[in-house]
DNA sequence: CGCGTCGCTAAGCGCTTGCTCAGCAACGCG
DNA sequence: CGCGTTGCTGAGCAAGCGCTTAGCGACGCG
């Protein structure tokens, strides 16, 4: 299997919960579309050609072209919240959940940086209520990392100034992956997770245990 | 004079280099414009109208609209090279310099978060050549950051495994200010820079002299 | 005054946009 | 077989787009 066959299987996999069929062609191909020209530069035209359809059967399982960004941006806001939540519930000292959430999240949209592109930076599109709708879903995905600093600050096992802004700051980090990664690069998503995490633990504080400590 | 009038007149400042009146008055008009909505989202009767004008006289000034978001992202990246470069010439040591350079670079992209949101954001829409001509700016300013933390590197004060990717890491940390600042949040462009730039020396491993050394 | 120039506007052209609608082939069910 | 349902297409509508063009009033200059 070659790697743009691989990509396509994975970007498949990536919207399993969309049926049926013809729907989860739309959402991927709106998705390409999006990272690639922006929402608005998108055509419905574009986005029925990618899935291989007629414009018109675009209307057939979504009602507008804001509807289908809605519903990227829901479930790839959700995937972004379960990552985040696995990493802060998991076990072990604040230093290891902080290191775990910063990893996955940031590997998650280096991955995913096509779908990560558009929810992060195409927010604006969307409606005022699924625009709200959304923020609630990041602002949960915020609290859930000030939880983690938090912790360790209070805990003794980071130095932190400023909680929320250090937060900020993290996650800007991490979701802006999403913007400057292309799998082109020389980076893979691996890579950008180990040296995020790494860079973030320098950030908090935190004793690093490895060749720097 | 009230908030707004003062940064109306910032923003005018901004622009000063740009004459007649008329088409400073549509840069002005565009940036506030393609920062709300987007390039694409933005039409040229609403950059016209909120400079006070005809949708024809738009074209009297520049030819396109594709023209106008050029010029604002060449004024924009310039702009943005020599607040780099004026830190990376200064002298001192390398935490010195590092720390000035995130400090002013952060605190830019805070205060003029419409005109930064735009350049940085917006450059999809840019022709090739134009896109080209702008990447070279950018290429140059990350070329004066990575000189910095090489310098560090090299010189023992840093602590650093990865010169590259920590220096796209801390450009990208500062860009992404753009994004999510606002004028009427918590904190103003000079403690965004001030917390920037500890976040930074802490990230590539400088001793900080502070209350946190 | 006469006349060209400059900055601008009203009107609108050609095109593309998001979206609709009538109709058609394939299918399941009695 | 008959018939409704499902998933889709070809054609096209109203609206809005970037941009153009003809012309107008104010001004400087001889």
């Amino acid at each position: 299997m070659g790697a743009a066959a691989e990509r396509a299987k994975a970007e498949n996999e990536e919207w399993a919960g969309v049926t049926p069929d013809a729907a989860r062609r739309l959402v991927g191909a709106a998705v390409q579309a999006f990272a690639e020209r922006g929402y608005h530069a998108t055509t419905t035209r574009d986005i029925a050609g990618r899935a291989g359809m007629s414009p018109a059967a675009l209307y057939i399982h979504y009602k507008t072209k804001e509807e289908l960004l809605y519903r990227i941006s829901g479930i790839g806001h959700e995937k972004a919240l379960r990552i985040m939540g696995a990493a802060a519930e998991a076990g072990g000292t604040a230093t290891e959940r902080l290191a775990d959430a910063v990893r996955t999240f940031a590997r998650w949209h280096a991955e995913h940086h096509t779908t990560a592109r558009v929810i992060q930076y195409e927010l604006q599109a969307l409606s005022t209520e699924h625009y709200a709708e959304i923020t609630g879903l990041r602002r949960r995905t915020d609290r859930l990392l000030r939880g983690i600093i938090q912790d360790g600050a209070d805990g003794g096992e980071f130095l932190v100034d400023d909680v929320p802004g250090t937060t900020l700051a993290v996650l800007s980090l991490c979701v802006d992956v999403a913007r400057w990664f292309t799998a082109d690069g020389p980076r893979t998503p691996d890579e950008v997770g180990a040296l995020y995490a790494d860079l973030v633990l320098r950030m908090v504080g935190a004793r690093v245990t490895d060749k720097n400590g």
